[in-house]
RNA sequence: UGGGCCAUGGUGUAAUGGUAACACAGCAGAUUUUGGUUCUGUUAUUCAGGGUUCGAGUCCUUGUGGCCCAACCA
């Protein structure tokens, strides 16, 4: 449904945009192909989903094609399960790659592009130790010194090079270095290494190689393989770009060559994004796992009860620029919940329970009251509640000493049940020790919902559950993981993470209706938020996750006045 | 401090030399049988100095500030 304002108002692109049409628009590209390259070495995360929107999102936009490609050139961090995830979560988002390619598909053609610039002179093995070569580089300041390797002959440097890939060496004992520029003011230009030693088992082409291309001599050289038009990645790959183009240069690629373009990564409030941060969450147990639903990964918001739209709809508004960002969580949650409004159906839950007494209503009595599904949404119809004489309020619902402007229960005040009755709150029940244990109500039979007759007016609303007829579940209330914005700027940002980020109602009271849901089916609880069942439910016991409260004005209020 | 990238309300993103706008957040009000939703109103912005121009957020210049680069990681 595309809405008048978004035809209306004149379309603004984001700088990349205005690339692509003005490379269609010069005819330098017909079509354009676009690629998302993951290392899999860990979970994709909510910044990972902005760079799939952009890259699914500009072929889309512009009839072209993406592929996923799977980074894979370093053996010792990838895993097929983190190959696995990645598909999961692409697919979740809602894209469906064009191809499925692995760097590691290229590792023959490289090497032969790589004896290439050995024969030109561009490439030259080197013996210096990891220090050496490190202190040879000299620093941004000052340029760097030669290897005494460097002019080795073409000749020579075949032996060697085709020494290292037959096993000859051990783990660091040389490395293929790119002969360029030791005094170049950009590092990347100071002869980079090309390719390692490693004797790694490689999760797709096994023991076959003893040697691994660097990414810089991999990435740029799997794009012109691919046919990449527009390579687009990170602010922080800037200054790689010149070396990018330089190695594709060197290897005579028949134009139009791929071009990188870069973009600000995204930051999240309260949130760290960084593959080694997450990974240290999850190593030192500080959350349960990578879909814990308080990481941002993007299988933690699936299993939180996000939604694809939600999460594309954000990456749509937070834009694409080259400023250094970091974006408020609020507006994250403002997508989750207005597309859960349009789509959740209403339950009632009591999660820390009150028991009201109806004293005035018949001891057996059970009756049947109507409540829609979802007021925003008229096709989602109605449900029947029970109605009885025991109930089950939330217990802060109920205030003995009430703030002004608090709507709500309060000894000799009223409230409407929601879908049901007024009552009036006569008297508390306490125990020993002086703690609320119930309430003592009267109902006004002619106040029912629908047909109300009794003239009586109430401020406050609330839901409520029928003592016999409630179940009990389990269920998560999650809040952010660090008390601060931006946790990564702290010296140690594992001394912000929020001790209360995770709270467990053991035994939350819901609709019967409620018994018999299955994993990922969401729901609002009704003026509580929105919940999601967790795929840790069992027939006997379900599990809720909350995916994100409703807004709060109460709540607000209530510090205001403190 | 060598090189590079960036600078617009609280947060993001637009405005492509011609009235600084949109969203979120905030605030105020209306509606509401969810203190939700919806609706209305509202606060608040061009890093600084100089220059070009009838006119500068935009172009030039000098500063200032932030970020990135010296992994056999990607």
């Amino acid at each position: 449904m595309s809405t008048d304002k978004s035809t209306a108002t004149p379309e603004s692109l984001n700088f990349i945009e205005e690339i692509v049409e003005a490379d269609l628009a010069s005819g330098k590209h017909r079509h354009i192909l676009t690629r998302f390259p993951p290392e899999p070495n860990g979970y994709l995360h909510i910044g990972h989903a902005k760079s799939i929107c952009l890259n699914f999102g500009l072929a889309q936009k512009y009839g072209g094609k993406t592929n996923l490609r799977f980074d894979d050139t370093n053996p010792v961090t990838e895993e097929t399960e983190y190959v696995d995830s990645i598909l999961d979560d692409v697919r979740w988002l809602g894209f469906e790659p064009a191809n499925i390619f692995y760097a590691s598909d290229y590792f023959d053609q490289l090497y032969a592009w790589a004896i290439q610039l050995i024969r030109d002179g561009k490439a030259y093995v080197d013996f210096s130790s990891p220090a050496t070569i490190a202190d040879m580089k000299g620093t941004p300041t000052e340029p760097g010194t030669d290897s005494p390797y460097r002019n080795t002959s073409p000749e020579e440097n075949l032996t060697l090079f085709e020494k290292m890939k037959a096993g000859a060496f051990p783990d660091g004992h040389c490395v293929l270095r790119a002969r360029i520029d030791m005094a170049s003011p950009n590092m990347h230009m100071r002869d980079p290494i090309l390719y390692r030693i490693k004797h790694a088992h490689h999760h797709r082409t096994g023991d076959k190689w003893n040697i691994y291309p660097m990414y810089d001599w991999a990435h740029g050289q799997s794009d012109c393989i691919e046919g990449i038009t527009h390579s687009i990645c990170t602010l922080e790959f800037i200054p790689h770009r010149e070396l990018y183009n330089w190695l594709i240069e060197q290897l005579n690629i028949p134009a139009p060559v791929p071009h990188q373009y870069e973009f600000a990564r995204l930051n999240l409030t309260y949130t760290v994004m960084s593959k080694r941060k997450l990974l240290q969450l999850v190593r030192e147990n500080h959350v349960r796992g990578w879909d814990d639903p308080r990481m941002p990964t993007i299988s933690a918001y699936r299993r939180k009860g996000y939604t694809p739209e939600s999460i594309r709809n954000f990456a749509q508004r937070i834009g694409v620029a080259k400023r250094e960002n970091l974006i408020e969580l609020s507006l994250l949650e403002f997508f989750i919940r207005e597309d859960l409004n349009k789509k959740a159906q209403r339950r009632f839950a009591v999660l820390d329970p009150l028991k009201v007494v109806i004293t005035n209503y018949p001891e057996d009595q059970v009756e049947w009251l109507e409540t829609d599904n979802n007021p925003e949404d008229e096709h989602a119809g109605k449900r029947q509640l029970a109605f009885s004489r025991e109930l089950y309020i939330e217990r802060d619902d109920f205030m003995e000493n009430p703030p002004p402007k608090y709507f709500r229960l309060s000894p000799g005040s009223m409230v409407r049940l929601k879908s049901a009755f007024i009552i009036k709150c006569d008297s508390v029940v306490k125990d020993d020790s002086g703690n609320i244990t119930a309430l003592h109500c009267t109902y006004f039979p002619e106040s029912r919902s629908g047909q109300d007759t009794s003239g009586l007016k109430t401020q406050g609303v609330i839901h409520w559950l029928s003592a016999s007829n409630a179940k009990q579940a389990e269920v998560r209330l999650y809040d952010r993981l660090f008390r601060v914005e931006d946790p990564a700027a702290e010296e140690d940002f594992k001394q912000t993470i929020n001790p209360d980020s995770l709270h467990i109602v053991e035994n939350a009271m819901i609709e019967p209706a409620l018994a018999e849901v299955s994993t990922g089916e969401t729901f609002q609880f009704t003026r509580l938020g929105y919940f999601c069942v967790d795929p840790d439910s069992t027939p006997e016991r379900i599990v809720f996750n909350r995916t994100v409260t409703l807004k709060d004005t109460w709540a607000k209020e209530k510090t205001k006045s403190v």
